[in-house]
DNA sequence: TGCTAGGTAGTTATGGGCGA
DNA sequence: TCGCCCATAACTACCTAGCA
């Protein structure tokens, strides 16, 4: 959708409900000033999170796409991704441990792929690691960590033939300002999910 | 309802300091 | 050397007020 297709759509629905700017933005806590610039089609300045609560007076849904350069995009990502994902299991052998990336699996109606699966034959401990270029929800990325933690042992042995004693896991994350401040919010979940700092971990 | 000016609060990037 | 924290400057999004 066009920025003037999007302001287009935002003024259809208001009027709809026969509400002036001043009620949409009263609904949505806007200013009217804002909704005046939507509607006139100047989207590019205005942030995500206010297109969303106007959307939302109007009970509309915004769905925000990002395309770049065919199927580019998503070869870039998978680029940083498999870029962190190499630099992850550099650190892991350096450390005396066997390295296995991209386990899929699907049990008991979960499915999913296991970023890396780290070794150590002498403790039998196994590692589930998990890489994030960006940390967008924190609740989500722990709720798959866990799992994988819990699958994990079995995925490892049938697929594998590692038979753990031990099963950890481990979050790796790009460093970012972004992940960053991210992380300095979820601290307390964080810290109570993942207790061990990098420092710890090395 | 559209537009503008001026002001403000929040966000982000960057760089430096400190401890392990 | 690395990880972490913090201060600061620059930038941006959004507001109010006011006029056409």
């Amino acid at each position: 959708m066009r920025d003037a297709q999007l302001g287009a759509a935002v003024r259809t629905l208001r009027r709809r409900r026969r509400w002036r700017q001043e009620d949409l933005a009263r609904a949505s806590g806007v200013s009217r000033a804002l909704i005046s610039t939507i509607e006139s089609g100047q989207v590019t300045e205005v942030r995500i999170s206010r297109l969303r609560s106007i959307a939302r007076a109007l009970e509309a849904s915004l769905v925000v796409e990002m395309r770049w350069g065919g199927g580019a995009l998503d070869r870039l990502l998978d680029e940083r991704h498999a870029a962190l994902t190499s630099a992850t299991l550099s650190v892991l052998e350096s450390s005396g441990w066997a390295g296995r990336p991209e386990i899929s699996y699907s049990r008991y109606g979960e499915r999913g792929s296991i970023d890396i699966l780290g070794w150590h034959p002498a403790t039998r401990t196994l590692l589930v690691i998990e890489n994030k270029t960006e940390l967008t929800s924190v609740e989500a990325t722990l709720r798959k960590l866990d799992e994988k933690t819990r699958l994990a042992s079995l995925i490892a042995a049938e697929q594998l033939g590692w038979r753990a004693e031990v099963v950890s896991r481990v979050l790796f994350l790009s460093d970012t300002t972004t992940n960053r401040r991210h992380v300095r919010q979820q601290e307390r979940v964080l810290s109570s999910a993942l207790p061990a700092s990098s420092a710890m971990i090395r």
